[in-house]
DNA sequence: CCGGATCCTTATAGATACTG
DNA sequence: CAGTATCTATAAGGATCCGG
């Protein structure tokens, strides 16, 4: 470690280990699972190849990713999260929720696909504080297309126990398929979900219903 | 602001405003209450005053803190957290929570003795997870002085509800004197309550039950 | 003594080009 | 594709000084 504040509280040593700059966005990238290098420039904009090397470097040697070789027919080097890095998920959690109620920072710019869909985890009704009144429990599987971003999802007994990137495995129960800024739209409650659809703005196969109980379980948080 | 990510990923606002060096270990410092600019210089050993005027003058027109000239009698000028500032608070949790299971590096160095007990409000059982198994839920006041700084605590039915610095303003259930280090080994588990009393390394005064069972509230999480 | 500001040095990040 | 190398700009570290 280079610089470090050299103190005994567990909140000093975790910034000495991800509290350098661009490191926490690594990782950010990182959680929906393994990513390249190239990966990792792309999406993050502005950052320089010394520094995201340096960042990778740090990074694994504290434990909190990993190195990977994927055998021949793949033949690229991935970084993944370890157990460890992983449990960093509360830490993002906390930060979003906090960001997204900035009284003075307008929160424009590009966000990734990858960020779209945990941002509807962390605003996902139930996730939360334990604060909203007790919603009807539903379950249903989802595969939700960005482009050529595919991710799947599964809701049971109103809890979202699982996102990924990639196509459902079994046959979902929803299946959307759409763009990024029209997802957002809809997710943020700007476009309504019927009005995307009509316009085909977004085309989904399968329940509906399902699918507009996962977009009324995204909440928003009041901005201070 | 100086330098931003240009996101629009609200994690990397959150970082844009506290993610730069030191400017969360100032806010930390701010979680029990008002600080002078002195008194924050003193808990945060390595910072410059260059550094710490700008962190509070980047921190205050973020909305994060504010400042505040106390009247006459004290004439001092102070700074304390926004209500939004004091909402960091699940932030500083789980970092302190991910840290503390660092497999790499020791946690050593000083702890201020907020710090300190801050740390049983975030290992606090019942405050985490949820996950462990239902304790039986007590009441009880608390004052603990370690040297000169001094604290109130209250637990009400295995919750921890109160923890500000300053003596109790009713006649507490327990009052505890000590050091910051014996009161940090006893809650470590390194020194048995009752043979820090013993050896008068810590007195009590009053229901010495119920500082037993604050004592065995604070849990070890296990590092990796 | 408190609450900083100033000056100088060093470390880290940004920009760009280039290589195994 | 996955990084290094080089150079420049900026921010942090260290010491000192100053006004109220």
């Amino acid at each position: 470690m280079t610089r470090t504040y050299g103190e005994g509280c567990p909140i000093a040593l975790s910034l000495d280990i991800v509290g350098e700059r661009w490191a926490l966005l690594v990782v950010r990238e990182l959680r929906l699972g393994p990513r390249r290098y190239r990966d990792l420039q792309e999406a993050l904009p502005g950052i320089t190849p010394a520094v995201l090397s340096k960042r990778l470097k740090e990074l694994e040697e504290y434990g909190v990713l990993r190195r990977r070789e994927l055998p021949p027919p793949v033949a690229a080097r991935v970084y993944e999260l370890t157990a460890w890095g992983a449990e960093l998920e509360p830490v993002f959690q906390s930060l979003a929720r906090w960001g997204v109620r900035s009284p003075v920072l307008p929160l424009t710019g590009e966000v990734s696909a990858d960020s779209v869909m945990l941002g509807l985890r962390t605003f996902f009704d139930g996730n939360g504080d334990g604060d909203g009144e007790p919603r009807t429990p539903w379950s249903a599987s989802y595969e939700v297309a960005l482009g050529r971003d595919v991710y799947r999802l599964r809701v049971e007994d109103g809890r979202l126990t699982e996102l990924a990137r990639g196509p459902a495995a079994d046959a979902p129960d929803v299946l959307v398929r759409t763009t990024k800024p029209a997802w957002q739209a809809v997710l943020h409650g700007t476009d309504p979900l019927d009005d995307a659809v009509a316009a085909g703005r977004l085309s989904v196969t399968g329940d509906v219903a399902a699918l507009r109980r996962l977009v009324a379980a995204r909440t928003h948080p009041t901005p201070r």
